[in-house]
RNA sequence: GGGCGGGUGGUGAAAUGGUAGACACGCCAGUUUUAGGAACUGGUUCCGCAAGGAGUGGAGGUUCAAGUCCUCUCCCGCCCACCA
């Protein structure tokens, strides 16, 4: 028996299994059910890391064992290829976004080949090419014809580093969440989606998923429904009038001021009545300058000015009071503006004894609906996707002069990203794509005449939101996918990605896809039954890898090392995969893992053994099974290092039983497994095979450890038959010596048994 | 401020209310006619020579029996956050 080589085998068995296509998935098999295993596609940043082999070698662990339970399972993978940062990457080489992307899916391709992983390259998909971006305008059309795409102005987040427009969901802090740069209030006509006419459905369809609660909780909280009442305060001495909203409409007795946003409209509406207009004025142009972060910065310190001049009418007291504008209020939530009760609320009494105005306590409660209407409200604001940005989808729709916003005509799509030379970023808000004026000046489609191109790409995570649809049907061309084909491969059965997705691609593609199903384009409401999100791998020292840390793992090193089939196994050893947890790289604890390859290698030279058909055996083969279909990787590697020791002192082990082992094993060590099988005679590859069945009969032993307590605590065991009654339990425990001096001559007041487990003794 | 997770050896972690610390790393001792370790054997929760005692952040409780269930409390992490 030569030495366990991995260098040699890995590369040796991926060129083979490429060449028979082993991991190409057809449509059906007669016979099998389909599964569909997906984790989210990668994105083209040049290089893999340690990150990428633990969201695709772990969750391969799982399809094996599904494909050899006897399933026919997709497990594809593709590239998120437009977008931010790989556009700003490709800027800082000067570079065009278009090469260097698929520059780094070539080379990135090559390495996730090395991982050993059973993904369909067949089915692959790149977000940027025409073939997928055809449908996602497709798609973008669809939206626009049923009112869910639309062009406003409104004031929005800017990147002024990046030079475009962010998602709230991609604002974190304050900041831009691809490079931290302060983000700025701009006044811009964008494109929306209208994801707030889907909150109500977001948030009744999560509620039957089998997701992990945190991920359910935080969509819900971050959809932010609140039930309550919005209620109408008159302007004392006009017909004008302002709705507020508030959840505690029972508190209005002890409403005393009202507090406008300082961008409520009746603020401009009224702005010959007030009489200090000039300070309103300066508040107003003070709180649009102020960014997010000089808001946090100033933390809960209420600034307003009072509109003198100007009273509202509470129509529960009847009484006028004043009113004021804050930036506490936010123009875009409920009305943008509030009564305040400053005996009830925390901000409003701030605000009160900031300013010196009345709190009332004690007053009478209202009825819910007494002075206004039941209405719900979301914090879920609508989905900007409009960049002003190159490398990303273009929009299609043509802007013409007689008939305003067109869509790009069916026939004409996709529209073509063209190459440009000035492919940068510009401080006005431009997109780049506005200075290729041979691709931006067109004839209208409805009247012929004079038009532009919309030259705004879309956001990345527009592309994103339907590309697992795209797996079921990679080649179609008349369709995304034909309606047939999702229907064989959806609902998912198990997504797994990053805790980072939670309220961005989760959610966004959960809005486009009820909006298919609305359209009749796909057979179900939600695309994802079964959701993990995956823990993570720290550097050595428990830091998050980073390059400024110089902790970051290479795994293209430690395959090297090691091999791939230890760097997977160790990550499947590390701890639970389906846990919002973290843990440290350990490089001690791979060559651990290497050591029990070996020691599986070795055993071959033990063969020619009898079947032993122990219980052991059996209980390893229902673990194994079982935990890997809960993700739990690390106690089913556990099992096997079990059964492993266990044979290694013995003289002989049978092949039979040690095939078993190599097919418990195959889904963590593809390769190694694959060398041994074929060393031993096989033909056909050992991924091929079926899963190795237990024996229910044999699960348990047929001698058992009983435990024996006094008063709970274990002061003896014995062994005996698995079979043994109470009473033949109590005379054995009761005739041991280190019992009897426990007991003594106080006796026995009360005998609990569990059978084939331990007895306890209840002594006085 | 709101929401959600967690606290178990030197480390990663195991434990349907039923022998806490499986498995692995590290460490200690030894073996292999040099060395090395990605080899082998044994040991390794803490205190104690031992008998024994203590022990899953802390304090109570339920139970024959609690890491696990209940009450209170401390600490840590993550997400959201002036959302009316």
């Amino acid at each position: 028996m030569t030495e366990y080589n991995p260098k040699e085998i890995e590369a040796k068995w991926q060129k083979e299994w490429e060449r028979q296509g082993l991991h190409a998935t057809p449509d059906s098999i007669e016979g099998k059910e389909n599964k569909y295993v997906l984790v989210e596609f990668a994105y083209p940043s040049g290089n893999l890391h340690l990150g990428h082999w633990y969201a695709f070698s772990i969750p391969d662990v799982y399809a094996r064992l599904l494909r050899m339970q006897g399933h026919n399972v997709l497990y594809p993978m593709g590239f998120d290829a437009f977008g931010l940062p790989a556009e700003n990457a490709a800027i800082k080489r000067q570079l065009n976004p278009r090469t260097w992307t698929f520059d780094n899916i070539d080379y990135m391709r090559r390495q996730l080949r090395s991982m050993g992983v059973s993904f369909d390259w067949s089915r692959e998909v790149i977000t940027a090419t025409p073939e997928y971006y055809k449908w996602t305008q497709w798609m973008f059309l669809k939206f626009l014809e049923r009112g869910l795409a639309y062009q406003s102005e409104t004031p929005v987040n800017w990147c002024p580093s990046c030079k475009t427009v962010l998602a709230n969901e991609q604002v974190v802090n304050g900041a831009c969440e691809r490079c931290g740069t302060v983000v700025e209030k701009r006044n811009m006509l964008q494109w929306n989606l209208k994801i707030t006419d889907y909150a109500e459905r977001l948030i009744d369809g999560i509620e039957p998923l089998d997701w992990p609660k945190p991920i359910k909780d935080a969509q819900k909280n971050w959809i932010g429904k609140s039930e309550g009442a919005e209620v109408v305060f008159l302007i004392a001495g006009s017909e004008a009038s302002v709705t507020v909203f508030t959840t505690r409409p029972d508190t209005i007795f002890g409403a005393t001021y009202m507090v406008l946003a300082p961008e409520h409209a009746l603020v401009q509406e009224f702005r010959s009545k007030i009489n200090n207009w000039n300070e309103v004025e300066e508040y107003i142009s003070k709180a649009r300058n102020k960014t997010d972060i000089d808001r946090n910065a100033e933390g809960k310190e209420k600034t307003g000015v009072e509109l003198k001049g100007l009273k509202a009418v509470n129509p529960a007291t009847k009484e006028e009071i004043p009113v004021w504008i804050a930036d506490y209020v936010l123009p875009n939530y409920g009305t943008g503006a509030i009564m305040a009760v400053p005996a009830d609320d925390e901000r409003d009494r701030e605000f009160a004894k900031t300013f010196n105005l009345p709190i009332v306590t004690g007053y009478p409660k209202a009825g819910l609906e007494d002075f206004g209407k039941k209405v719900t409200k979301y914090k879920l604001r609508d989905w900007v996707v409009s960049r002003q940005r190159y490398w990303g989808c273009p929009i299609p729709v043509i802007h013409c002069k007689a008939c305003g916003t067109v869509p790009v005509p069916e026939q004409d799509l996709p529209v073509v990203l063209p190459d440009i030379e000035d492919y940068l970023p510009s401080n006005e808000g431009k997109s780049p794509l506005a200075k290729a004026s041979a691709w931006v000046n067109v004839a209208c489609p409805k009247c012929g005449g004079e038009a532009e191109r919309e030259t705004d790409t879309l956001d990345t995570f527009v592309d994103s939101s339907w590309y697992f649809l795209r797996y079921a049907d990679p080649k179609n061309t008349s369709e995304f996918a034909s309606k047939e084909k999702l229907k064989q491969w959806l609902p998912l059965d198990f997504y797994s990605g990053g805790a980072e997705h939670t309220t961005m691609h989760l959610l966004y593609s959960r809005f486009w896809h009820k909006v298919l199903f609305d359209l009749g384009l796909v057979n179900e409401a939600e695309p994802y039954i079964r959701r993990m999100n995956r823990s993570l791998i720290l550097g050595p020292d428990g830091q998050k890898m980073s390059k400024s840390k110089g902790n970051v793992i290479d795994p293209d090193k430690e395959v090297e090392r090691l091999g791939s089939d230890s760097v997977r196994m160790y990550l499947a050893f590390v701890g639970p995969y389906n846990e919002v947890s973290a843990y440290p790289w350990n490089p001690d604890g791979i060559v651990g893992v290497r050591r029990f390859l070996e020691r599986v290698w070795r055993l071959n030279s033990k063969l020619g053994g009898e079947n032993e058909n122990s219980t052991l055996l059996h209980q390893t083969i229902k673990k194994v099974g079982d935990e890997i279909a809960s993700m739990k990787m690390n106690t089913g590697v556990s099992a096997l290092m079990i059964l492993v020791n266990d044979w290694e002192k013995k003289e002989k082990v049978s092949q039979e039983e040690y095939e078993i082992l190599l097919k418990l094993l195959a889904p963590f060590a593809p390769h190694m497994t694959e060398e041994l099988w074929h060393t031993l005679g096989h033909q056909t590859s050992i991924h091929t095979e079926t899963w190795p069945k237990y024996d229910e009969s044999r699960l348990q032993s047929s001698e058992v450890i009983i435990a024996v307590q006094i008063n709970g605590k274990v002061r003896a065991t014995f062994s005996a038959s698995s079979t043994i009654g109470k009473a033949e339990v109590v005379e054995k425990a009761t005739g041991l010596p280190e019992v009897q001096k426990w007991v003594g001559d106080k006796g026995v007041k009360k005998v609990i048994y569990v059978p084939g487990k331990l007895v306890n003794l209840v002594v006085s």
